[in-house]
DNA sequence: CCAATACATGAATGTGTGCTCACATATAAA
DNA sequence: TTTATATGTGAGCACACATTCATGTATTGG
């Protein structure tokens, strides 16, 4: 038998992040190599962050069912076209939505199938 | 036979939000009808906003796995214990994460099945 | 009761970001 | 070619937000 809980007390430096730990090393160790790297969870935050825009969050929803151009979606959000060109830009940027230009008009759509089942996802969540 | 395209000029007010509207009215009414409500989609940019920063993404990894005190979970981040507490609040407030408080220690899990569902999906797009 | 611990929280601060405005670019019509 | 249209983009601003710092609260141990 032995604790689980183990108390460290560490030197009384005012500038220390923390004062005191009180760790489960077992738990924390466990829990450590079960989760993603790094760089993996960074990046996820920021698909997560791209979402997570209520502009951004409309134009994923309205290209859920067929590619728009720019205007269609500004009138469609009521927002405006240049607002709509940057937050392109940032979907873009991310991978999300694709494009193709016929003349003058850019027709926009999802770039990848798995943003329509992140949405899908999140909106179970929501509306339960 | 009908145009699809509708060109429709407005007044040439300078403050217009838009000057021009090049509307597809057809495609724009369908993809209106076909959208969630307005309050919907905000909530769900909501939910991914939460989800869209590291040390927030970070902590729900790691309630994955088990629950975990507050002073783990900032030990296993590597960040203040301040700055968790602000977070778990966060997270709190959005339903993701619930607490057990056991004397003075606060064990957190996760508070809802669809948050892993939803951090799976978003691996999905960001391991591929 | 008193001191220490585990966590919560308000204020302040530095950074990030969404929008507007003005302008640039590209294509099409005249 | 000239003009109008459809979209892209840099700068600037107002606002949101993640962290730190200081302090407050609740529970435990002595």
């Amino acid at each position: 038998m032995y604790w689980d809980i183990k108390m460290i007390k560490v030197e009384k430096d005012k500038r220390a992040v923390c004062e005191v730990l009180c760790i489960n090393e077992r738990k924390v160790a466990s829990a450590r190599q079960a989760m993603k790297p790094d760089a993996t969870l960074f990046k996820l935050a920021a698909s997560f962050k791209v979402l997570g825009d209520p502009t951004r969050t409309k134009i994923i929803s309205a290209l859920l069912q067929e590619e728009l151009c720019v205007c269609d979606l500004a009138s469609l959000i009521g927002i405006s076209q240049s607002a709509i060109s940057h937050q392109l830009r940032v979907l873009r940027n991310m991978n999300l939505v694709k494009y193709r230009k016929d003349g003058r008009i850019a027709y926009y759509s999802l770039d990848d199938d798995h943003i329509s089942f992140i949405l899908m996802a999140g909106l179970k969540h929501v509306e339960e």
